[in-house]
DNA sequence: CGAGCTCTTGGTAGCAAGAGCTCGGTGCTCTACT
């Protein structure tokens, strides 16, 4: 009763989504929670209603500058003044100044290598700690020890606080192990979990063989309405950039741009004056464009975790979206030389052990001997782990390509879920088929909404 | 591991075949230098 009204005169909706409640409940009662909710129900409720009705500070730690921004701009937008980004686009004297001030901030938002470092945790220390939450948790055990390893650090930071406070964790997508990994690091033991499925049953699943540069030319001259388009590489996304640029209303994406061009096209894109994106894994994070119509796949992703992410972006309004994936023999290759890397590392990581002086040569090992210095064993072993890992993680890939049954199944399986209503459209291998502009011009009703988008794309090019 | 580039080889023409090299994803932060 009392939280619906709140829901109500806060944040302007009747009643909750599912799953929001019943987090917020827990989190009120001071109980940690793992929550896995579907995209675009609303995870950021969660906090801050909580962090309305609790006394003391909100953290947020996100995984990008970009995620901090937009939620700092939602909190505003709803009229909340004390609400702070902690990152590397604040001056020196702004971080000191925010840093000293930290308990007049009603929610903080964080990077875990911000979140871990030594003066952040004394300001925090200094403060009445409402909730910690974690978004986008599934990074916890994505972006582990070979990349960004202070996500390992975040329980050891959490514990020193020395505070009695709640913990939310934060997720759309995460398999049993990655649930599991983290309940280990950043619960350090067991929160209770609130989690829903994590399929998209208007999203219909297709996989397509043979050679891909005219199976992309097929695709596109059938397909319509805004979609992306996911290669392995920078230089891939490039050259397809190239090739479809005459044609189409079309950018590209990837981690060797700036922020400013980021947030350039990601607003070009949300705004339907491109079409088509063609990224790589950078891109996708936070994004939501409620009539994303498909995802391609050009390159294999490197685990079904990231593939349901990537075409879970795909039709967000509810209305048939279509996710394709595009095989050629040995596709696998580049993730197996990638993963190579973390082998590679492990290797500069035994010659550390051996010589303490190469230290300061390597940047990564210089970050690591910072980051662990007394546990070198165990920093191998979850060396080993991860590659082995992301090894089976690949392999689940191509089960998916390989399998004749039905493809939502397989998927769902692997996130340890049974597919309990089975969609009309559901995939390649149980009678579902590629919808294509001409068959959407023909039908009326549900898909009304796709009629737009003729008129919109000329509206589009005139200007 | 594979793509794509440059260089070398062979045999005496211009260019084909093959050898050898480089590069390849995801982001935070801080510091020193321009």
């Amino acid at each position: 009763m009392e939280l619906e009204k709140i829901l109500q005169q806060r944040f302007g909706y009747a009643t909750f989504r599912p799953g929001q409640k019943e987090i917020i409940q827990q989190l009120l009662a001071g109980d940690p929670v793992l929550g896995m909710l579907p995209t675009g129900t609303g995870k950021s409720l969660c906090y801050q209603l909580t962090g309305e009705l609790l006394a003391g500070s909100v953290v947020i730690i996100s995984p990008l500058i970009s995620l901090m921004e937009d939620q700092l701009l939602q909190l505003q937008q709803l009229g909340e003044k004390r609400a702070v980004a902690l990152n590397s686009l604040l001056s020196y004297s702004e971080k000191q100044w925010a840093l000293a001030h930290l308990a007049q901030y009603k929610f903080i938002f964080m990077s875990p290598e911000m979140f871990v470092n030594e003066a952040t945790l004394q300001a925090l220390k200094q403060c009445q700690l409402a909730l910690l939450v974690v978004d986008e948790a599934h990074c916890v055990s994505q972006w582990g020890i070979d990349f960004r390893p202070e996500y390992l650090k975040l329980a050891d930071g959490i514990a020193q606080l020395n505070q009695t406070f709640p913990v939310l964790a934060l997720t759309a997508t995460a398999t049993k192990k990655v649930r599991q990994d983290i309940q280990r690091l950043v619960f350090d033991g067991a929160a209770s979990e609130v989690v829903y499925s994590a399929d998209r049953p208007n999203v219909a699943l297709f996989v397509v063989r043979g050679e891909k540069e005219a199976q992309l030319t097929d695709l596109l001259a059938k397909l319509t309405g805004s979609g992306i388009i996911y290669c392995a590489t920078r230089k891939k996304v490039q050259q397809l950039y190239q090739h479809l640029k005459d044609q189409y209303a079309v950018a590209f994406y990837h981690g060797g741009l700036s922020g400013q061009e980021r947030r350039v096209l990601q607003q070009q894109f949300l705004s339907g004056q491109l079409q088509l994106l063609v990224a790589t894994n950078a891109f996708g994070m936070g994004i939501n464009k409620a009539d994303i119509r498909f995802v391609i796949h050009y390159d294999l992703p490197d685990s079904p975790e990231n593939y349901l992410q990537e075409i879970g972006r795909a039709g967000r309004d509810g209305l048939p979206a279509q996710a394709i994936l595009l095989y050629e023999k040995d596709d696998e290759q580049i993730h197996y030389f990638l993963q190579q890397q973390t082998r590679e590392a492990k290797k500069v990581f035994e010659v550390v052990n051996a010589d303490p002086a190469v230290q300061s040569q390597d940047p990564l090992i210089e970050k690591w001997a910072r980051f662990f210095p007394h546990q070198k064993e165990s920093l191998l072993q979850l060396l080993e782990q991860r590659e082995e890992t992301r090894r089976q993680q690949v392999q689940a890939m191509l089960d998916y390509i390989e399998t004749t049954g039905c493809r939502r199944e397989k998927l769902l399986h692997y996130f340890d879920e049974t597919l309990v209503n089975k969609p009309a459209n559901c995939c390649d291998h149980d009678g579902a088929h590629l919808v294509t502009a001409k068959e959407l011009a023909a039908t009326e009703g549900t898909t009304q909404a796709l009629k737009k988008q003729p008129w919109q794309e000329i509206l589009g090019r005139l200007f």
